[in-house]
Order: C-alpha cells, then sequence, then structure tokens
DNA sequence: TTGTATGCAAAGCGTTTGCAGTGAT
DNA sequence: ATCACTGCAAACGCTTTGCATACAA
C-alpha cells in the first residue's frame, strides 16, 4: 500500500482501537463506520499488506478462523477465557521447549494458548 | 454410524495406521487404498460420527486446516514439521504453566505447538 | 425388504483474485 | 494524468448438504 486512502485508514485505526484480536469481519464491521460501503475484499487487501510490513500479527486459535491485532514487538503468547470468549496476551513464556522433542528433532519455534478464566470472569461470571 | 460398511472400515483403519494427525484429504487417499472409488463426502461424514463417538479427536493447528487422530487418553502436544509439513505428536508437556498467566487468571488447559524439522527432514530434506 | 450409508453434485463459508472504474498523488 | 486502490462479482479450497442409489442388516 503506497497511498493512504479513507478506507485503509479505517482498518487500521479498527484493529487499534480493539483492544482484542478481530476477526476479518469485526473489522469490516468497525472500519465501515469510518468510511462507509466499503467491501470485505479491501479489508482483506488491506490486512495482506499491513502483514507484510509487521504492523499487525494474525492470531490463530484452534478451531477459529484468524483474528488480526497490532503488532506487539516481542514474543507472546495468549490466554482464551472459556467463560467470556476473550484473548489476552501473555507476555511470559516457558522458555526453550527443545527438550519436548524426541531425537533427531529440531525446535525452532512455538505457539502457545492457555484456557481457563479470566480475572473478570472469576469476579463475576458472565451470563451463559 | 450404525452399519459397518468397508468405506467406514478404511477410514478408520487409514487413522488407526497413521503414526501422526490426518487431513481429510490425507484420509481419503489413504482409505481409497482399501476402498476404491469413495469420495470425500464419505469421509467427513464418517470423520463427524467417529468424533461424536469418541474414537478419534481434532487436532487444530495455528492457520492449519483440521486434522483427526485416534484418541489418546493422555495428554500431548503437537510437532509441525515447517519442511514436509507432517505434524508428529510430542508425549512430553512443559507441565503447569499457571505461573505464566497474569495473578487471578486460571488456567484449565492448554494447547502447545513447536515447530521446526523432523528428522527424517534433518537427514534428507524435502524438495521445495 | 428396509432404511442407513454412499457417490455425486450443488451449496456454504471464508478468503482470494480479475477487472473496470475511482481517487490519491 | 497516472496508476494504486477500491467495489463488485466470480473463483477458490475446504466442508457440508440434498438427493437418488447401493448395500448392510
Amino acid at each position: 500500500m503506497e497511498r493512504i486512502t479513507k478506507q485503509g485508514t479505517a482498518i487500521l485505526n479498527a484493529i487499534k482501537a480493539a483492544e482484542r484480536p478481530l476477526l476479518a469481519q469485526e473489522i469490516l464491521d468497525a472500519a465501515t463506520a469510518e468510511a462507509p460501503g466499503m467491501g470485505i475484499a479491501t479489508v482483506y487487501r488491506n490486512i495482506k499488506s499491513l502483514l507484510e510490513n509487521g504492523l499487525i500479527g494474525t492470531v490463530y486459535l484452534p478451531g477459529e478462523n484468524p483474528r488480526y491485532e497490532t503488532s506487539h514487538h516481542h514474543h507472546h503468547h495468549h490466554f482464551h477465557c472459556t467463560l467470556c470468549d476473550k484473548v489476552y496476551d501473555i507476555h511470559d513464556c516457558p522458555g526453550n521447549l527443545q527438550q519436548l522433542a524426541p531425537d533427531g528433532f529440531q525446535v525452532d519455534s512455538h505457539e502457545l494458548t492457555l484456557y481457563g478464566s479470566c480475572s473478570s470472569c472469576r469476579l463475576s461470571p458472565p451470563p451463559p
């Protein structure tokens, strides 16, 4: 993306404004408020270039469509609250996991998702 | 599935014979050797009922289509070879990860995927 | 014989792409 | 005035579903 368009701006604003990773459709919904009439293809094209530029990152949750969030420039993981379904960043990491792999396997990186209940749900569970 | 068909048998055999989680298409390829002419829809219908009966489980890897493996009744993780794209089971586990979560968060379970190169690819890399 | 499971093809769903037209530079 | 970016719609890949037929019981 070389040119600044109102659609592109609205998309990046939507991702930045959200405090959680968003689905492509959620980005469209949020960005449409700022740039009415835009299409889902534009969202995907902008996501692609934002990813290539490293401005955003993809959050893959098991069995879910990909979500996008602003890039944190450090290694981190996610905590998926099974009560409210929100996803939080975890800035800690178990560290070197080479020891878990069988002999002859080389571990280059890893993904970790924690599941459980977040602090606000533990204090006041949301309605089912 | 109430009736025993050669397609259903071939599908379960294929999943059991594989020492790693298989994609639906890989199951079709393997099962076709035993029951020629079968279709992908039959694979999906059988997967669905095997899942409901708890005979197999789904392995979701970040950004990948779901894979299926026989139910292991113990906790385990996966190793995804970035060269050959095969997925292997890891029977070791980093253990309690409660420590990674912020105060007030309760960790009930976790998913871990290791990425790297498997032993056979380290010995003889596949063509790119 | 009965009716479940199958094969085929069409439909869904999320994502990607081709194309003509819009709009940022 | 360019030509990158957009909207639309078609194309895609994976998965699901409708329907007539095959075959396990």
